[in-house]
DNA sequence: TCTTACGTTTACGTCAACGTAAGCTTATAA
DNA sequence: TTATAAGCTTACGTTGACGTAAACGTAAGA
C-alpha cells in the first residue's frame, strides 16, 4: 500500500510529549481523566494529534497562570464556540470579560512585583558593596 | 493619660483585614500557623500592624500570580535584607532573578491569553450577529 | 530467550491550602 | 441579664493535582 504525504498527520506518543514540555506521563493520563483531552486509541496505545498537543500546550500555559484544569478547561472550550445557542455566546462573552479583568490585574500584579524586584537587587547590590570595602 | 498623635499607630483586627481583603478569618489564621505573619498579641486577641498588613497584601499578590505561600514567604523575604552575609545576598539576587524569568513568562502568557480572548469574543459576537439575521 | 523500554489500568497516598465544626471566653447592646 | 457578635484553640475533613506502587501486555535488541 502506497501513501501520500497528505495523507500521513502528525502523532505524538505520550512520551514524546512528556519530554517536549517536562511533565509526567501521569500529568497527561490525569489531564484525560478530567476529560480535557481525549486522544485516539491505536489498541490500548493512546496517539495525540497536532490538535491534542495544542491543547496541552494550552493547559500548561493556564498552569503558569494559576489558572485550575477546571477554568482551562472552559477557558480552551471558548476558542471553540461550535455552540449556536444565543444564550450560551452571551455567558461566553461574559466570560472572557471576567477572564479579562483577571489577567489584567495580573498584569498589574506582574508590573509591581518585577519593580520590588528590582529594588530588592539594587539593594542587594549595595549591601554587597558596601561589604567589600 | 493623655497621647499625642504620634504615640498612635494603626492597628487591625482579624475581621478588619478578612473583609478588606475578601478571605476568610480561617485563611488568615492559618498564613500566621505557616509562619507568614506574627500579630502582636492584646491578651490573646491579634492585632494586626500597618506592616502586617502589608505583608498580607503581598502574599495575597503572590496567590494571584499562583506563587505558593511557601515561596512567598522567601520573596517577602527578599525586600528585608537584614542579611549581612554575601554568600546569602548573592543567593538572594539568584533568586530574584529567577523569579523575574518567571514572571516574564506569565507575561508573555497573559498577552498570548489576552490575544486568544479578544479573537474568542469577536468570534463569539460574529456568531450572534449572523444568528440574529 | 531474556531483558529493557514503553505502554496500559487500578488504586491508594500525599501535599498545600484551607473548610468546617466543636467548645470555650469576653465584650457590648438590648 | 441575656443574647449576639467577635475572638480564640484544637482537630478532623476536603479538594485539586498529581505521586507512587503493583501488576500486567507488547515489541525490539543482545
Amino acid at each position: 500500500m502506497t501513501m501520500t504525504v497528505s495523507e500521513v498527520s502528525i502523532e505524538y506518543s505520550i512520551s514524546m510529549l512528556s519530554k517536549e514540555f517536562g511533565i509526567t506521563t501521569r500529568s497527561i493520563r490525569h489531564y484525560e481523566d478530567i476529560g480535557l483531552l481525549s486522544p485516539t486509541r491505536r489498541g490500548q496505545t493512546r496517539i495525540y494529534s497536532a490538535a491534542d498537543r495544542t491543547r496541552l500546550k494550552l493547559i500548561l500555559r493556564g498552569k503558569r497562570l494559576g489558572i485550575s484544569l477546571e477554568n482551562s478547561r472552559e477557558i480552551i472550550d471558548m476558542y471553540e464556540p461550535g455552540k449556536t445557542n444565543v444564550d450560551q455566546l452571551k455567558k461566553l462573552i461574559d466570560a472572557i470579560q471576567q477572564q479579562r479583568t483577571k489577567l489584567n490585574q495580573q498584569l498589574d500584579d506582574i508590573t509591581k512585583l518585577l519593580k520590588d524586584l528590582n529594588k530588592a537587587e539594587t539593594d542587594c547590590v549595595e549591601a554587597l558593596k558596601s561589604n567589600s570595602q
